[in-house]
DNA sequence: CTGCTTGCAAATCTTTTGCATTGAA
DNA sequence: TTCAATGCAAAAGATTTGCAAGCAG
């Protein structure tokens, strides 16, 4: 899959803008994102070990993460990675317990309303939000029941 | 801080309708919870290294988490633990980029509509879901701003 | 009693740090 | 040329596993 123009001239952009450089090492991050559904760091960590070093995708997935490259989706237990909102359109996600695949939705009014109320009630100001459902998708039968008097 | 009679009963509850064990591990791990708000996995070690093994920690947390007693709450790249809504009034949280704090949010009607929507959308069974604002609490300023073609 | 749980030891895996070298601008 | 960024080594931290002993039911 080849990259589209406008999200490498964003990537590009965004380095720049704050003095940081276009190496290999965040070129070869940035592409394994582009090309993948969210993975997990060690999925991430295996599919650059051929092109970086370990401890390169460390640093640069920090800074991916506070320049708003990457997000982490929250899954159980654990999270996954996956490229941010700057570079596609905002969206939430359902997350399937069973077999772990997540499924994007649409970003909703009706959340931007409810942060807004919300963040003005606590004069909080809001920067970023998440919103992720978990629970069993189209093709997972739901397994075993839980005891009754936990939910 | 004494454990209410409602929250330790269903405490046992839970444990006893799984087959499983009160243990003295079990009960300060929980008791923990109960008097904290949100803390993170080496907070909770510190708090119970007394009581009980590092190892215990883990298990039961991580037991705590299949049986719906604790939930993580993501916390920019880290995450922290409380109580599970079974223990109290289902909410979700804003979270201080700055110094940390998290505040309760109610849940919000417009948020379960939304979440019933979608699902039906996507013929999904929702089981869990969080929502999740992080930004600048009321008492800290706003740090130095991002370079502006983040957002 | 029984076998679920614990605690200890030690293995594993994950993440961070220091420093000399490299390479993007 | 210059200094941000990398790669290597090694430390530090976090999490898991095996197993004998302990204790809740």
């Amino acid at each position: 899959m080849a990259i589209s123009n406008a999200v490498s001239f964003s990537f590009r952009q965004n380095l720049a803008a704050n003095g940081l450089r276009l190496t290999n090492s965040r070129k070869a991050i940035f592409k394994v994102l582009v090309e993948s559904r969210p993975l997990t760091f060690s999925e991430l960590l295996a599919k650059t070990e051929r092109m970086t070093d370990r401890v390169s995708v460390y640093r640069n997935i920090a800074l991916f993460e506070q320049l708003g490259i990457v997000n982490r989706i929250k899954v159980g237990w654990k999270y996954k990675l996956e490229l941010s909102d700057s570079y596609g359109v905002h969206h939430h996600h359902l997350i399937c317990i069973k077999c772990g695949r997540i499924f994007d939705i649409a970003e909703d009014q009706h959340i931007n309303d409810f942060i807004k109320a919300i963040s003005q009630d606590h004069a909080f100001v809001p920067r970023y939000h998440s919103f992720e459902i978990e629970g069993y998708c189209r093709s997972c039968a739901e397994p075993v029941q839980r005891t009754s008097d936990i939910n």
